[in-house]
DNA sequence: ATACAAATATACCAATTGGTATTTATTATT
DNA sequence: AATAATAAATACCAATTGGTATATTTGTAT
C-alpha cells in the first residue's frame, strides 16, 4: 500500500494524465489505442487491465482535464472580495487560463461538447453536465450579488451566465483557429463591459 | 454536355451534397470511406475518380456546409435597410439559421475550427478563414455604420465582432450539447443589448 | 453503328482499428 | 520463503481503415 492509493489505482491515474493532452487534442474519435499505449509506455493488457474500454479513458481524461481549468478558476474566485470581482474574474483571468490550456488542444468542454454532441452519448452528457454546473455557480454569484446589493434587481442571471460562458468559448474557438490571442482580449472585455453593466 | 456541367461535375456536386451532413455530424476522422459509399451509393472507384482523398471530400464538403448558413444570413442581410438593422440580424435570425443546420449537426464553422485546429492543416485554414470574412463583414458593416451617425464614434468594431460571433458560436455550442435552445435565446439576446449598445 | 474517352465498378492491398484470452511478472500476505 | 492475488505483457483476433490498379461500363462525337 502507498500513500493510501493501490497499485492499480496510480496506473490508472498515471494512463489519464499522460494521455490527457492527446484526447484534448485529437479528439475521442482522434485517438488511437495505439497512442494511448505509446504516450503511457504501457500495453494494451494493462490500459485494458485498468479500464473497460476507449470510451471509458476518454470519460476520465475528460473528468481531469475540466478539473485542471476548473481548479485554476476556483482558486481565483475565493480570492475574490465581492461578487462584482467574482464575475470580474472570468474577464480577467480566463486569458491566462485559456493561454494555459491552449498549448493542449484548447478548453476540453469545447472540445467535447462539439465533437460529442452527434456521436457520443455518455462523453455528450459529461460535456452537458460541466456547462450546467458552470452556468448555475455564475447564476448563483449573480443572484448573491443582486441580493448584497451589488446588481440591479431584475438581471435576467440566466441570460448573463450563458452570455459569459458564450463569449469564453466562442472566443477561444476563435483564438485556437486563427492563433490570434487578441480575439480573446476582445471577448473578454466584452465579459467586463456586461458584468459592469448590470452594476447597482 | 447537361447544363454546362459535365458528368463529373455533376458526381462531384452529388457526392458533396450527399456526405455533406455526415461530415458535419461526425467530424472529419469520424467519417469513413464506407460512411461516404454508404451514403452516396457510389463505390470507392467513383469517389477516387473524383476527388483525390477523402481530405479534399472533406474540403470541399465544408465549403458547402459553410456556404448553406452563409447564404442564408446573406438573404437577410440583404434585406436590412439600415446598419443597425443589419446587425440586429444576427441577434434576430440566427435563430432559425441555426435551428436549420442543428439537426444536421450544428454549425460547420464550429465543428471544423474544433476539430481541425489540432490535426488538420487545410481544414483549420478553411475554418479560419471562413472566421476572418465573417468578421470582416461585420467590421465593415459598424464602420458604414459609425459614417453615416447611426452608431457612436469611438466604437471598437473589431472587438464588437468578435464577441457577436463568440456569442453565436458559443451559443450553438451550449444548446447543441445541453439540447435547449432557450440558451440560443441567451445569448441572441445579449447581441440585441451590445448593439443597441453602440447606437449613438 | 463504331470508336474513343470519360466515368464508374471490381477486386484487391497493407496497415491499423478496438478488443480479448492467456501467459508472465510483480506485489502483498502469511 | 511460499503462496495467493493482483497487475502487466504477449500474442493474437476479426473487422475496418484509406487507398490503388485494373477491368468494365457509360456517354459522346464521328
Amino acid at each position: 500500500m502507498n500513500l493510501g492509493t493501490t497499485k492499480a489505482e496510480r496506473t490508472r491515474n498515471f494512463i489519464i494524465e499522460k494521455t490527457a493532452e492527446i484526447f484534448n487534442r485529437k479528439g475521442y474519435a482522434g485517438t488511437s489505442m495505439a497512442d494511448i499505449t505509446e504516450a503511457t509506455g504501457l500495453t494494451k493488457g494493462s490500459i485494458y487491465g485498468n479500464f473497460q474500454n476507449k470510451e471509458e479513458v476518454a470519460l476520465a481524461v475528460f473528468e481531469y482535464n475540466r478539473s485542471l481549468v476548473f481548479n485554476r478558476v476556483q482558486a481565483e474566485l475565493e480570492k475574490a472580495g465581492s461578487y462584482f470581482e467574482k464575475l470580474m474574474v472570468y474577464g480577467r483571468i480566463y486569458k491566462d487560463v485559456i493561454a494555459s490550456v491552449s498549448n493542449r488542444g484548447g478548453c476540453p468542454i469545447l472540445n467535447t461538447a462539439v465533437e460529442a454532441d452527434d456521436t457520443n452519448i455518455p462523453l455528450r452528457l459529461s460535456a452537458a453536465k460541466a456547462l450546467f454546473s458552470w452556468k448555475k455557480n455564475l447564476v448563483g454569484i449573480i443572484e448573491k450579488g443582486t441580493g448584497a446589493g451589488e446588481f440591479r434587481k431584475g438581471i435576467n442571471a440566466e441570460e448573463m451566465a450563458v452570455s459569459i460562458i458564450a463569449l469564453i468559448e466562442g472566443g477561444v474557438m476563435f483564438s485556437q483557429v486563427t492563433n490570434d490571442y487578441t480575439n480573446m482580449d476582445h471577448v473578454l472585455a466584452t465579459v467586463q463591459l456586461l458584468v459592469k453593466g448590470i452594476r447597482a
